[in-house]
DNA sequence: GCCAGAGATGCGACCTGGATGCAACAGGCA
DNA sequence: TGCCTGTTGCATCCAGGTCGCATCTCTGGC
């Protein structure tokens, strides 16, 4: 499964490459059985176009905008069969709605529960509570599954004051 | 703030003492303002006897038992109440219901993914991971209100075979 | 090119977890 | 004791997401 999921893991900052990852991902859901639609085209090149950490709901919009029929449960469970091939993941940043990105993005959050401002940090942040949570717990930790609360440094700042 | 809510904060092990830490946290709500009711009682009487990580859900079918009457959204408003006040704390553990505890057990919380099952770890956990935070983004987590999401090591077994 | 059949879709209903508006009730100070 | 205001029960609503089902459409085989 997971040498499936490596095949749209391109270098990033080649421009052209950038919808052939989408047909990429579409040929893996063929070979998994699924079929090429509309809805599944337009959102996956939402998610490769835009920016990363959008809700359903967002992608949603965007793929409305060039197919307005496409309803909100098909995005649902597009997100959900894509998620289940390993080519986007979800996080939850707080305690509003999920957001889903590529799975080749990957990075923790840390979001202020203050403002709500949200800081994307490399996984290697994580490294050390990973070792510790291993080394202590035997537990394999998934920093990019959560969303660290706290806060930032301008709301610690406004608090302290 | 946190000078009040240290006024019950009292050493742990001294059985005569918990119901004595429900009226300190009523003496509490009083001098803000508050009244005391029989379902705040009962509510706090909950969460001083019972396991830590309740749901509101849980908690409400355990004040019924002995105040039939008292409706899940009091439950909720008290808990609301009982946070702003510092006395308890709530914590997300995966994607199901909140979960409430005092906020005198002050700790994080390791959830699988894979089996639900979940780890307490002490703060200290996570001392690395707050250094780094605030090294690199200014940023102070709290790393009681989420749940760091992995795989516990029954399920990574299971996995690797 | 056509067809059959399985996978995908649109739609509405439903579910969980939680918030809110409001009239009635009740704690607690004068 | 009575009044004022905080609290409650109830109904209703909301967000985020899931599900069942009839209909549609993609795709491999002919």
């Amino acid at each position: 499964m997971v040498t499936q999921t490596e095949r749209h893991a391109q270098p990033a900052g080649d421009h052209e490459k950038r919808s052939d990852s989408v047909e990429e991902v579409l040929t893996l859901l063929r070979s998994h059985g699924g079929r090429v639609t509309t809805s599944r085209r337009l959102l996956l090149q939402c998610l490769f176009e835009g920016r990363a950490h959008r809700t359903a709901e967002e992608l949603a919009v965007e793929v409305q905008a060039s197919a307005p029929d496409v309803h909100l449960s098909t995005i649902y469970r597009n997100l959900d069969e894509l998620e289940r091939l390993g080519v986007v993941v979800h996080a939850h940043l707080g305690h509003g709605p999920a957001t889903y990105h590529l799975a080749t993005e990957t990075h923790g959050h840390l979001v202020c529960e203050s403002c709500g401002a949200m800081l994307e940090a490399p996984e290697n942040l994580f490294d050390a509570l990973a070792r510790a949570a291993a080394h202590d717990y035997g537990f394999t930790i998934d920093p990019r599954h959560f969303a660290v609360l706290g806060h930032c440094a301008a709301c610690v700042q406004v608090a302290g004051n």
